[in-house]
Formats: structure tokens, sequence, C-alpha cells
DNA sequence: GCTTGACCTTCCAGTAACTGTAAGGTTTAC
DNA sequence: GTAAACCTTACAGTTACTGGAAGGTCAAGC
């Protein structure tokens, strides 16, 4: 199939697949005497191991290693675990930024009276550093 | 003061005050006879203002938002807390995001071993696209 | 046979928000 | 006088794409 097809059935799109090849995430595809890349069953089933890592959070260096243990039939499972169980530590680690920082907005916003006058405990706040907890 | 030591007193690095001087976040600091920058009391206020912001989630596009409305007397503090607001549904959504692919994290984690062999149900899972959820 | 639209190709630039590094001037302390 | 610790500018690199230009190819319809 042709590079559009297989965005489709891998979920990638067809631009972010030629840049995965030009960075040598994956093998360069082969092509059609047209000169059109062509993707058969297993190149596609690789375009949506790629798609599937991505999504799930892990970088794009992050999915070399895991399509290098993917053709390594000497590789321990562990070893593929543990990426994945740390992926989710940090995963764990930036949620709870983001709550901080929700928290952190929501005190902000609760201080405003927010109504067609300038005064703003929000902008105060922010001006004195004020933004805590 | 110079700049290492506004640095200190609002939280950003020197390298930062001077890229935010050079996309014209903040407007240009003062210069010592030396050469070297040069910020009082009023100009370290404005750096915490924006380091405060963006500790909170906000882009350097918002804080250039932000700093035009805190230099606007003629401001309505609903404007400010509506972006606040907005920015609080944001960040929901992206923590929603993350709580989800965690949790596809661990449902991989959960299906496999984790041994010395090589069969890996996370590596299979990917391959078939089988981050569901 | 020709045109039109939807493909495909390569290559280069831009995005966000910095960070690193190089090459060099200044200040301060000993 | 020299070494450490500042400061300056300027340019390259990072992450993971995305957009756009310029041009080749293919299938359908007239």
């Amino acid at each position: 199939m042709n590079i559009s097809a297989a965005a489709a059935a891998s979920g990638l799109s067809s631009k972010t697949i030629r840049y995965y090849e030009d960075i040598e995430l994956i093998p360069p595809a082969s092509r059609s005497d047209n000169g059109y890349r062509y993707y058969d069953v297993s190149a596609v089933e690789q375009l949506r191991f790629v798609h599937q890592a991505r999504l799930v959070g892990f970088s794009v260096a992050e999915c070399r290693q895991l399509l290098e243990l993917q053709s390594n039939s000497q590789r321990h499972s562990a070893h593929v675990k543990s990426l994945v169980l740390e992926k989710c530590d940090q995963l764990e680690q930036r949620i709870k930024e983001l709550l901080q920082m929700q928290s952190m907005l929501r005190d902000l916003a609760s201080r405003c009276s927010g109504n067609e006058g300038p005064d703003c405990a929000i902008l105060d706040e922010l001006g004195r550093g004020g933004a805590h907890e």
C-alpha cells in the first residue's frame, strides 16, 4: 500500500511516517517502480507499534529502544516491563505537577472578583511571586 | 542589581532573562556604564511575575497578554480571571490525557511476566495497536 | 488526447521555550 | 599581575513534528 493508506492503517500521518524514516527511527520503506513508498503488512505493523508507543507517552528516543528490543530475540521481557513502569512513574510525577499548577490557578481565581474594575488579585499575586503552595 | 542577582531574586536563570528580553517579552534592561544589564526593584518584580505565570502553566505568548493587562489600567479583572479559568480547564484536559496514558501503561505492564525470557505481552500489544481503553 | 484532482516526491523553514557553547570584555580578590 | 567569577553577543542544538513550495504521477471524465 502507498503511504497514505499506511498512514490510515497505522494512525500516523504521511508526513510523520516520512519524518520517522528521515531520522532513521524506522528502516527506509521499499519503493514501487514510480518511486512511491510501498508498505507491506509487517511495515504497517511497525508503524502502528511506534504510534501506540508514542500514544502512551514514550519519546521517539524511547521508541527506538523499544524497537530494538522488539527485534532482539535475546531480550528479557523484564527489561521491557521496567521501561513501561519507569514511564508510568514519570507520568505520575508530571500529573502531580499539573495538579499543583491547577490548584494554584484555582486559588488565584478564587481571590479575584472578576468584574469590570481593574483591581485584580491575580495580577497582584503573580507580581509578588505569590503563587505559592 | 546585575543579571545574576535579578535571576536569583526572580527565580529565572540569567540565560532565560536575556532570552525574554530578546523576544521582547520584557522591555530591554537598562545598562550600567560597563554595559552590564541593571535591574531595579520594579524590573525584578516583572521578572518574578513572568516566572510565576510560567510556573502555573501559562505559555510565553499568554504571559505577554498578562503583562499587557498588568500595565493596562483600563483592564477588567474579569478578563484576567477568565484567562486563569481557561488555563485551568486546559490543565484538567491534559491531566485526563496523562491519566489515560498511565492506565494504558499499567494495563500493559500487568500483562507482562517480566522475566528472563523474550516473550513479552507489551511488545505484542503495541504491535497489534493494542493500547486500548 | 487532455485536463483536473488527488496522489506522490524532495527540500527547506518554522514552531516552543529555552540551553549550550564559543569568544571575548570586566571586576574583584589575593 | 593573574585567576576566578562575573558579564557581553551570537549562533547552534534540542523535541517532534508541521507547513509550504516546486514538481512528478496516476485515474477518471469529456
